[in-house]
This record gives C-alpha cells, sequence and structure tokens, in this order.
RNA sequence: GGAAGGAUGUCCGAGUGGUUUAAGGAAACGGUCUUGAAAACCGUCGUGCCGGCAACGGUACCGUGGGUUCGAAUCCCACUCCUUCCGCCA
C-alpha cells in the first residue's frame, strides 16, 4: 500500500496515475475517511486518557474501593466502547479506500491503457532464419513423446502434460545453468559494470520456497488475485503460489532486517500453479499457458536507494541469460496499464517463436519500491537508528517450459530435432542435439 | 491422529490484576582509559499511530480475535503457529 501521508500531499498526482494504471480511485472519499479516522482517534485517546487518569487515582488510593471513582471509571468505559466501534467502522472503510490505490508508475514508465501500449525499448539478434518451414515447437515435440497432453488432460484436465525424455534433461540444465550462473559473483560484478549500476557485486542464494502459503502474508504481499489466477485449498485455508514470488517477497514479513544484511538476492526454483480463468481457447495447444509450470526465480530485497538500480540488474541478468542461449529476444517497457498493482515499473522480455512468427512474453522484471514492504512490515534499521521499509524487486530468470518452447522453435533442424545451446550442453552430457 | 509444553522489544529472557510509559542480559552505537586493540567502566538504545515547525505530549502494541474488570502481558473463552514425545509416512 501506499503512504498516506504522501497521498494527503499529492492527492491530484495519486488520481491521475492510479487511473492511468486503471485503477480509478476516489481519493477525495480516501481523504474525506482519513479525516473521519483522525478526528475519531482524537475521541478514542482522549477517553483513554481518562481511564487511565481514573485508574491512576484509584492507584493513588491504595487501590480501595471508592464507589464515586469506579462509577466514573464505568461511565467511561462506556462511553469509550461506542467510540471504538465507530473508529473501527470507518477505520475499516480507510483501509479498504487505502488498499484499492495502486503503486505510483515511475516518471520513465509509458502511460498507456491496454498492453497494446506497451513500448519496445530494443530488439536483440534477428528473427531465426530457416531454409524449411519452421514448426510450432509441440508438432516437435509430440510426435518424438517428449510432450503427452492427451494423457494429462484425461488424469488432470485441460493446461497440464507429462514432459518426458530428453526435454526433462533439458529443464534440468536450464535449473543447473541458472544456478552457477547467478552464483557466480564474477558474472554478477560484469553485468554491473557493464551497466554502469552503483550496487553489490554480491552473488544470488539458491533457494526453494514453499509452494503453499497462508491467506494474511498473500494479501499483504499485494499479490493474491483470488478468483482469476490463485488455487485455493479450502481444507487447510492455505493459498497454492502462482509464482515463487509469493513465497519469496513475504518471508521477512513483519521484520527488520540489518542494513548489513542487504542486498538479500536469492534465486528460487519452484512449481507455480494459475488457474487461468478467463483465458480458455488461448494457447490451448504446446506448452505456454499450463496450470502448473516450472520457474527460476529472481527476489531482491534492497535498501530504498538501490531498489531502481537492484531492478535495472534483474533485468541485465534476463537479457544475460537469454543471450547465453542465443535466443532472439525484445525488451518490452510495459505501459501503466500493464506493470500490475503494486508496480512502480515493469519489464517483460518476449522471445522470438519462429513456430508462430511472434515474439511471445518469456520474462517479467517487477520492481515494487517500498509498496510491498509497508504492507508486509518488511524494514530495515538505518546507521541512524531509524528504520525504513526496504525494496523489493522481482523478475523471472527462466520459466522452463517457455524457455524449452523458444529453444525448440529457434533451434529445430529440418529433420524434427532440437540442438542444444552450447552453455547447457556441460549439463547435458555434452550433448548436441536432442 | 494422540499427548504435553510454549509464543514477550534486534536477539535471549523476567514478569499470575494496579509499583511495567515491560526487569535483567546480549548485540549495536557514543564516550572514558590505551601506542593500538581487547577488557573494564559511563551513557544511548523497541515499533506504530495522533497532535506539534520542533522540543515534546498523548495513545496503542507482550501470537490472533473476543470476554471479565474502575484497571489486563497477567484472569476466562476460541483460534493460529511453534517445539517435544507417540503413531503413521516420503
Amino acid at each position: 500500500m501506499l503512504d498516506i501521508q504522501f497521498i494527503r500531499d499529492n492527492a491530484e498526482a495519486v488520481t491521475t496515475k492510479a487511473a492511468q494504471k486503471g485503477y480509478p480511485v476516489d481519493v477525495h472519499a480516501l481523504l474525506a475517511a482519513d479525516e473521519e479516522r483522525r478526528s475519531l482517534l482524537g475521541n478514542v485517546e482522549a477517553l483513554r486518557r481518562k481511564r487511565n487518569e481514573n485508574t491512576e487515582t484509584i492507584k493513588q488510593a491504595g487501590g480501595k474501593p471508592d464507589e464515586a471513582l469506579i462509577h466514573q471509571g464505568k461511565l467511561i468505559k462506556m462511553e469509550l466502547a461506542q467510540a471504538e466501534e465507530q473508529l473501527d467502522g470507518v477505520e475499516a472503510h480507510f483501509e479498504k479506500l487505502l488498499r484499492a490505490v495502486p503503486n505510483m508508475p515511475l516518471e520513465d514508465v509509458p502511460v498507456g491503457a491496454t498492453e497494446e501500449e506497451n513500448v519496445v525499448a530494443k530488439k536483440v539478434g534477428e528473427p531465426t532464419k530457416f531454409d524449411f518451414a519452421p514448426k510450432n515447437h509441440w508438432e516437435i515435440v509430440e510426435p518424438r513423446d517428449m510432450l503427452d497432453k492427451a494423457r494429462a488432460a484425461k488424469i488432470a484436465g485441460s493446461r497440464f502434460g507429462y514432459i518426458k525424455g530428453d526435454l526433462v534433461r533439458l529443464q534440468f540444465a536450464l535449473v543447473q545453468f541458472v544456478m552457477q550462473t547467478l552464483g557466480d559473483e564474477t558474472v554478477i560484478k560484469k553485468l554491473v559494470e557493464e551497466n554502469g549500476l552503483n550496487v553489490s557485486t554480491k552473488p544470488f542464494t539458491p533457494i526453494l520456497p514453499p509452494a503453499m502459503l497462508r491467506t494474511e502474508p498473500y494479501r499483504a504481499s499485494a499479490r493474491l488475485n483470488a478468483e482469476e489466477v490463485t488455487y485455493k485449498i479450502e481444507q487447510d485455508d492455505l493459498w497454492l503460489n502462482a509464482s515463487a514470488e509469493h513465497t519469496l517477497c513475504t518471508m521477512y514479513w513483519k521484520e527488520i532486517l540489518p542494513a548489513e544484511a542487504l542486498p538479500i538476492r536469492y534465486i528460487g526454483y519452484l512449481t507455480s500453479f494459475r488457474r487461468e480463468a478467463g483465458t480458455y481457447g488461448k494457447d490451448a495447444e504446446g506448452m505456454i499457458r499450463w496450470h502448473q509450470f516450472d520457474k527460476l526465480e529472481m527476489e531482491v530485497f534492497s535498501t530504498p536507494e538501490t531498489g531502481l538500480e537492484e531492478h535495472k540488474l534483474l533485468v541485465a541478468i534476463q537479457e544475460y541469460l537469454v543471450q547465453q542461449l542465443g535466443l532472439p529476444y525484445q525488451v518490452l517497457q510495459k505501459c501503466t496499464a500493464d506493470i500490475g498493482k503494486p508496480n512502480a515499473r515493469g519489464i517483460d522480455i518476449e522471445c522470438w517463436f519462429p513456430g508462430q512468427n511472434t515474439y511471445r512474453e518469456t520474462h517479467t522484471a517487477d520492481y515494487m519500491t517500498d509498496y510491498q514492504a509497508r504492507d508486509l512490515q518488511t524494514r530495515t534499521r538505518k546507521a541512524d537508528n531509524t528504520t525504513v521499509f526496504v525494496h523489493t524487486n522481482d523478475a523471472t530468470a527462466f520459466a522452463t517450459n517457455r524457455t524449452m518452447a523458444a529453444i525448440i522453435e529457434n533451434n529445430q533442424t529440418a529433420d524434427g530435432r532440437i540442438k542444444i545451446p552450447e552453455v547447457l550442453r556441460p549439463f547435458m552430457g555434452n550433448q548436441a542435439e536432442i
């Protein structure tokens, strides 16, 4: 959530920017509720003070029952109960309005009403050329028994699949490659320097996070999108994660991190689950949009000063990883409508899919400033002993299904085989193709 | 699934109705001493919210929610989580 003080000071800008993101919020209603809340809080606190003073008087008298004082205490109690009830109602209303306000986009985020208005920031590599008609990834792997969606549909329904054989080995090669690359300080240092960033060169810590989480931290992360995206385990009041980010960004819920711990950089590997409600018909074939998929996800906790630089580092890492695989791609600066409620800035990377003759999203990088941390109450202590909310960043390293689909389509041969990118070969027994 | 014990500030930990605006210790920060460091000693040191330019004042927070009481960290009820033991199990 946003700082209410910020909203008070910037009511017009908040209204405008929220609307740009597609979240029309009634800032005037929010500020009215805020004013009413503060006024009622004043009443309540004055009554509590009276109560405390009455108690103190009784205490001074040795705690002996004094009918008059006890009677007065009872009167205060009744009055207070009424005032508190009133305050509770207003506060609940206030909080609902406050939470409805999205994070403010940074200055360089293009204003747009739909994802059509995302801006292509750069293109790297040329769309792959073939001297034959390139196939879709499923046309390559299904006949070779590396992907079985029919049986998965029988067992689990649509948007599931059995991935088999060499494709499984390819997935674990991707995992190994990412863990090795992000764990290597020389790589991080190189990317920090090449991009002129002023951040730590600390490598990423590999992490296997939980796949389920409780409602309270999930809600605080501003990532709980109950109906369309997220599965609920009703019996145990747990949600299935829709991204490793959800159990990573919540890790330090209600904690104060020592300054020297930052930045905290994690590279997580986790199976994620999405309901994909309302997407019927989209990507019915292939392995792009499943209910269940594995993902390597980066998460960074940093000081406010370095938050934006960390975001840029994550994008640089994403580009580096894609380049290492030799995939053509474009970098998209997401517009206000597409960056998401808690985001201040968002970048997508789209890889070229020759079988579909188009670029398709494979990576996202999200910068939340302190919007998530405020609700999660994740803070750090500064040198002067005061505390400040941390900044959070998350970014895809590889979503394995989509990345493998891109590798399959770009590296296909005329006879229906798949060339393995050089950097992955050491993790596949030096096999050059599958 | 059965049983028991727990949950207190950055950490450890005392606290069973008013003396707690939470003891004590550790860590951290500042200082004294020292050639330097360590030790010792002195001092500072929880987090929100409201008001205030500020100094400061008020108020809340002892797992969560409710209740009893003039007054609750402390008593009552419900719930959540953690630990240990037994059972089951990858």
